[in-house]
DNA sequence: GTCTATACACCGATAGAC
DNA sequence: GTCTATCGGTGTATAGAC
């Protein structure tokens, strides 16, 4: 019996996000992809001709989305730029939700993934840490390049640690370390 | 005609090495580990009774066994705390080597690879946190342990910046950073 | 200790019914 | 817009010759 649609686009974008995460471009196969949608693998090709290249781009620009709306835009919002520098620390939570975050542009980097989204991942990377550099240089913070790489890199590590531990806690400290300075 | 053996087993381990780490556990074919070799996927087979689990896991050994080197032994090694902590971070450099350095453990990890060497992974990365540690506190800084967790965390994250960007730099930047403190 | 040949499951993708 | 059925290819793994 056909089933009846479960889930918007951007639903289900939310739910081939966990399989990329968890297992990679290469690694996420058809048929995980179309149980975590709830569908066939033929139904999943009328939403995404293109197959599975076609899901991982959806799933980056919904991920790039999320980026933008929980991390980029308060650190080009109004208020003092410490603040800023704040609220997008709690918007990166947010971002990196779960029990155990992982970060969707690391899984997507591996094997063929980085000659599809290579470039669009370093264009994010770069986003956020020329966002992050323009929030401390109007906080008055010195070196504002240097520690926007510092927090990049952190962020980055501790969500390997994630993985590596299995639970959430490790970002959680390193985003409470961040925030003290 | 039947190819003479051009590998050890270590030679063996370096050169699949490069193919985990660039593709994953489960992105990492049979034919892409015996090209990598310059044998038949048979006769990979006769080296690793236990097929591609086996391979990875003796790759992970070799691993394993360069942390302890290059990383690890330093740390617990003579002389002032200051001192082993920098020719640790001279051996990290020397551990993540090659053009666009990754870290294995974070491409073992993505699907499958945690159930089969989570527990090990975690085992590694506990003991480089407490040897850390140990050195710092010996060298009398203040909250060794926080410190260590940072460290792993800018190492960790820095080598993924690395596989964004496409080369070595952010790694060296940040073992840089990290020395002059 | 290497190889060719093969087994069988699953891969990504498509055709066409409903 | 969903499905079943199927395609050709590749996946991991094995058998057995040399």
């Amino acid at each position: 019996m056909p089933r009846i649609a479960k889930y918007t686009k951007t639903g289900m974008a939310e739910r081939l996000t966990l399989v990329f995460k968890a297992y990679g471009y290469e690694g996420a196969s058809l048929s995980m992809l179309a149980d975590a949608v709830g569908l066939s693998k033929a139904s999943l090709y009328h939403h995404f001709p293109g197959g599975k290249v076609d899901m991982a781009a959806h799933v980056l620009a919904h991920s790039g989305a999320r980026l933008q709306r929980f991390v980029l835009a308060p650190l080009l919002g109004k208020g003092r730029g410490a603040d800023r520098i704040g609220q997008s620390l709690e918007g990166t939570a947010h971002y990196y939700d779960g029990d155990m975050p992982i970060c969707l542009m690391n899984s997507l980097l591996l094997g063929e993934g980085r000659a599809h989204f290579g470039a669009r991942i370093e264009g994010a990377v770069a986003a956020w840490t020329a966002g992050l550099a323009s929030a401390m240089r109007e906080a008055g913070g010195e070196e504002p390049e240097a520690w926007s790489h510092m927090v990049i890199e952190r962020v980055q590590g501790a969500l390997v640690l994630c993985r590596v531990r299995g639970h959430r806690w490790p970002l959680e400290s390193c985003l409470e370390n961040l925030g003290q300075v």
